[in-house]
DNA sequence: GTCGCTTCTATAAGCACGTGATACGAATAG
DNA sequence: CTATTCGTATCACGTGCTTATAGAAGCGAC
């Protein structure tokens, strides 16, 4: 038996205390914030540039219909833009607008700073516990995909 | 300045890092799930007991129409149940049946098995570092309410 | 008691967000 | 050219939230 590497990493409790931080994090939203699936499209769309409807309902494990719509919402309040694909006239290639780009970073900013107001409730080692556990969540969440 | 205690913890970093763990979490799970204030109301019914409408409604951050109609959905799915309040002719209480147990039961089981089956695949020292932390995320948890 | 105020829950109308089924133009294989 | 496949849109529907409002039960003043 390895005592120091088999440290008894309980997947279930992982997984509550993951679910409940994100519980966290999402009531300290701004009260008219847009859908999971609108902002995890919108950083999509931001990390990897434009992208086919197929191609972005299959990524977020959404119908065809389901980005359809949500496309058409996030053009209508200007945070995403539609083009005509040069090479093939059936496509859609969708992008993230700079309204959208800001939101997104407007967002970000509200999140670090209602969680770094919880973390400074936390003694300073359990911070730095979590600091160097980061990089293995980091690349947990890598292998998930 | 202090070195080992200063580990620099961004708090950026940590809310991104939640937000992809939990999404990973989700997109796991089966397909006709509970919504997340569902599942969140009756792990709660689960954890303190019977609660008024009001008090389920504040405490998930819904208003008290929606918490009566999701306790409505649930009454129906007979994971719900609602008694009335012999101090009280106005309110009603809510509390799990043992369906709801068993689905929470189900529910955790799936995403720890799930989970448990991506961290199968991280390097036991990166686990360790993980599970070193669980402790002080659970800390950071319980601050936030 | 009963009048008025507050508290707790329910209902109604409407929008966001998902589904499956289906339609339709553009690309492509034969 | 025709048939088929591919990419997207549309339709009908259900859920889950919102605000506004209704209505019943409790409670204090008088």
């Amino acid at each position: 038996m390895q005592a120091a590497t088999n440290a008894q990493l309980d997947p279930a409790r992982l997984a509550s205390a993951v679910e409940r931080l994100f519980s966290l994090l999402r009531h300290g939203n701004p009260p008219n914030d847009i859908s999971l699936t609108a902002a995890s499209t919108l950083r999509r769309l931001e990390r990897e540039g434009p992208r086919r409807l197929t191609e972005l309902a299959a990524a977020e494990g959404v119908t065809q219909p389901a980005m359809t719509q949500l496309v058409q919402r996030l053009e209508r309040e200007g945070l995403a833009a539609r083009a005509a694909d040069p090479d093939d006239g059936r496509v859609v290639l969708v992008c993230v607008t700079d309204d959208g780009r800001e939101l997104l970073a407007r967002r970000r900013a509200v999140r670090a700073q209602h969680l770094a107001a919880i973390l400074g409730n936390l003694a300073d080692d359990d911070q730095a516990l979590i600091a160097a556990a980061l990089p293995a969540l980091e690349k947990l969440e890598r292998l998930g995909r």
